[in-house]
DNA sequence: GACAGGCCATACGAAATCGTATGGGGGGCT
DNA sequence: AGCCCCCCATACGATTTCGTATGGCCTGTC
């Protein structure tokens, strides 16, 4: 048996980090949107109180905008992570991948402005691996990229990402014209 | 000299109805997000008190359903509204002319299932109109419409609409080929 | 001009969250 | 063993919003 254990909730370690806590808020961004990323609900959800937030935290802004980074991190790794070793459609098909948490921090960009420049530099790293890719295809118009990008948003917004296919089809046809 | 001045902000009339509030909340929702859904913020704004809220709505989930029906009768009377007696170039144009506060709804409709539902009926009466526009220009793959529809939200969630213009031109073209 | 009723102002208690203040508990270090 | 300090628990006041209750004004009607 383990010497310490204060707490009853699950099997959790008596000690929080700031990525503790950031991680709970990714999570609870993702199951309830920004409007969860409270302290004393994330306390709860966490087994513990705010006594612990706010000895990792100034308050509540500074703790969203550290949520907020950390998304922006994790975003910016699976746009590197894509693999450029493979076939160039299966390449647009990672770099189309959206983050678990991709709908919420559009939903949270459109009421912080300092959130909505966050998901917006992502967006620019993202579009820049994409028209790489596209000009690897032979396909040079930067709005391309753009387009590609959008239609993946707007896909994922209406909540059916099959025609995806159909667009990354035409576009490789395109490449052959 | 008006024989009734009641309050002093503005020139508003006395009475309200159901309809000023809930102008007010799109009003709110297009400036502040649909957090400012609330009954004694827009009540200040209207220059009035929770009392008069209280008397037109049950309470405040009604009224936020209500505005919700409201935003999707204005979004389905832009629909209509598109004319039919132009080129389809300009039809296109007219179906992708996002509501002003389409940001704000989709950012609702993540939180709300309710308005995702009212959001979601609007944008399949859209994707007929541009269906049946497409369709009339030869494109009768109904993935299409999807596609251009993503775009068109993509785009706007972007905040930069420019490259539609291209989008439609590259699907004229499609249509000549 | 009186009266009834629709409409609003005000006051109240309940609930949730914020941020602070303060005390305690528990490991590591000497 | 004893001490220190990092980390958390608890308690508190302040703020905001919700929903209700009740009283008053104002408008249309006879």
């Amino acid at each position: 048996m383990p010497k310490t254990a204060p707490n009853s909730k699950a099997a959790t370690r008596s000690r929080l980090s700031p990525d503790d806590w950031r991680a709970a808020g990714l999570a609870a961004l993702e199951a309830s949107g920004p409007s969860a990323l409270a302290a004393e609900p994330l306390a709860r959800a966490l087994g513990t109180t705010k006594g612990s937030f706010y000895w990792h935290f100034k308050d509540v802004p500074a703790f969203r905008l550290s949520v907020a980074e950390a998304w922006a991190e994790r975003a910016r790794a699976a746009v590197a992570a894509a693999p450029d070793d493979v076939p160039h459609a299966d390449r647009l098909l990672r770099l189309s991948h959206p983050d678990p948490a991709e709908a919420p921090m559009r939903a949270w960009a459109r009421q912080q402005p300092e959130v909505a420049a966050i998901v917006a530099a992502v967006d620019a790293d993202r579009r820049r691996a994409l028209s790489q890719t596209l000009a690897d295809l032979g396909l040079t118009n930067p709005e391309f990229a753009q387009i590609v990008q959008a239609a993946v948003i707007g896909l994922e917004t209406l909540g059916d990402t099959a025609p995806l296919s159909t667009l990354l089809a035409a576009i490789l046809a395109l490449q052959e014209a």
